[in-house]
RNA sequence: GCGGGCGUAGCCAAGAGGUUAAGGCAGUGGAUUGUGGUUCCACCAUUCGUGGGUUCGAGUCCCAUCGUCCGCCCCA
């Protein structure tokens, strides 16, 4: 098998396709424009300390699941897996907490991850990313929910729900983590395999296992709302109370811990019952450790990221995409009315509409038929008698009529027929 | 990394050891040398992901390999 194809876990969006992630792309861009975000890009690739600084060695994320390899240079470098520490890096890196008080940013761009594919999981997947660097008010955790709710509500999305939660500080955590060791340790042998190993490497994950037994045995483990320390407490409140002044629905979920080691106080995701086995959309919180980690001064941080492959598939799943629009297409034969036609063609983008120019050269009807396929409202008729007349028939395709217009006319009155072809 | 399903044309798909590999959509040409969305005709896989094996004979059975999909771990 030499055949040439897209690597595994990659994929092409194509032309019928990208029409869907132009919309959600505009979409996002408007309401965090709105919001005052500004877009940040940071490169695709980045040492590999950063990412296991920042992230944490200990996650699946960096353990397994990096695209690592050693450049020409002899560095070490990484495609990114996620979008956070490629921004905070940025942000130490110039000093943009000089440039005052709080940083809104957001970003956009593929992240790489070496995983098996599956459904909404890619090897190279996208997402679109806020980060609030510079303050841990409460009102910034639910500012930024509060926008990726909105740029769902917008898209026209349902059946998404809120769950959130608070890890606490990292002392919070800590204590709890060992009350849950003590707790689950008893029933070490009832538990399934899969959460055996967690007691050791990551025990907060059995909370959310999905073996029916050892849900059981989880249902009585301490909640880590019991462990928070008071700010983090009052911290986690305000949000909430926030939340429901918005009117955003959220569901507590004491259940919910996040992957990358960075975060603290609030976490949550944004899931949907459309998605399978993946159901997050969005996932975030806050991370107010992670600059200071990463060699910063000590900055309080919140965001989120979007999974834009998820998205998009939700979207289709409603059977909200988009076609594209075409003005007018574009048909000539004949050697004076093809060159014709290309000026005119040129003439009609000039005045603000889309023009598709047939090239084949064969019979009208077959250009016709291909007029029908284009989408395209109009189609406009030129033949060596209309070049030499200067004119040009204009034949609307859903009706059937046509009308003959001056060439010059169709320019001079761009903006009356723009309101027809609406 | 582990477990399972599936690979026949650009797409969907029949075919279950026996001479020439259905059909549909899309495409191309023509009926119609200047008018589409309907119709009709023709063309469109020397070969069934790839390699090996079993057999007189393999798209069909076996093995390997690659790809893909779904699930687990984990995550967007």
């Amino acid at each position: 098998m030499s055949k040439l194809q897209a690597i595994r876990g990659t994929r092409d969006i194509l032309p019928e396709e990208s029409t869907d992630w132009q919309t959600v792309e505009e979409t996002a861009r408007e309401i965090l424009q709105q919001a005052a975000y500004r877009e940040i890009r940071t490169p695709i690739f980045e040492q590999t300390e950063l990412f296991e600084r920042g992230i944490g060695e200990a996650t699946d994320v960096v353990g397994k699941e990096m695209y690592t390899f050693v450049d020409r240079g002899d560095r070490s470098i990484t495609l990114r897996p996620e979008g956070t520490a490629g921004v905070v890096r940025s942000y130490i890196e110039h000093n943009l907490y000089a440039a005052g008080g709080v940083q809104r940013l957001w970003y956009l761009g593929p992240m790489f991850r070496y995983e098996r594919p599956q459904a909404g999981r890619q090897r190279q997947f996208h997402q679109i990313g806020v980060e609030v660097l510079g303050t841990d008010d409460p009102r910034a955790d639910a500012e930024v929910i509060a926008i990726a709710t909105d740029i769902f509500k917008t898209l026209g999305l349902k059946n998404l729900h809120l769950a959130i939660n608070s890890v606490g500080r990292g002392d919070d955590r800590e204590t709890y983590r060992q009350a849950l060791v003590e707790y689950f340790t008893p029933y070490k042998d009832d538990l399934d395999k899969d959460s055996q190993d967690r007691l050791t490497r990551n025990p907060l994950r059995i909370l959310d296992s999905k073996d029916p037994k050892t849900g059981e045995i989880a249902k009585n483990a301490p909640s880590i709302l019991d462990y928070l320390s008071d700010d983090s407490k009052r911290h986690f409140d305000r949000v909430c109370a926030l939340l429901s002044q918005l009117g955003i629905a959220y569901e507590l979920t004491p259940t919910l811990v996040r992957g990358l080691d960075y975060y603290t106080h609030t976490a949550f995701e944004i899931q949907s019952d459309d998605l399978g086995s993946q159901a997050t959309v969005c996932g975030g919180g806050r991370y107010d450790g992670l600059v200071e980690q990463l060699g910063g001064k000590p900055t309080a941080a919140v965001g989120w990221a979007i999974g834009l492959e998820r998205l998009i598939y939700l979207l289709q799943q409603l059977g909200k995409t988009s076609d594209r629009a075409l003005d007018f297409y574009l048909v000539s034969r004949g050697d004076r009315a093809e060159s014709t036609a290309v000026l005119l063609a040129q003439q009609l983008r000039r005045t603000g509409f889309s023009v598709e120019m047939d090239l084949s050269g064969s019979a009208f009807g077959k250009q016709f038929k291909r007029a029908d396929r284009s989408g395209a409202a109009a189609c406009l008729v030129l033949g060596d008698a209309e070049a030499e007349a200067g004119t040009v028939n204009l034949k609307w395709l859903k009706t059937g009529e046509q009308e003959t217009w001056t060439r010059s006319d169709l320019l001079a009155k761009a903006d009356e027929l723009r309101e027809k072809l609406r």
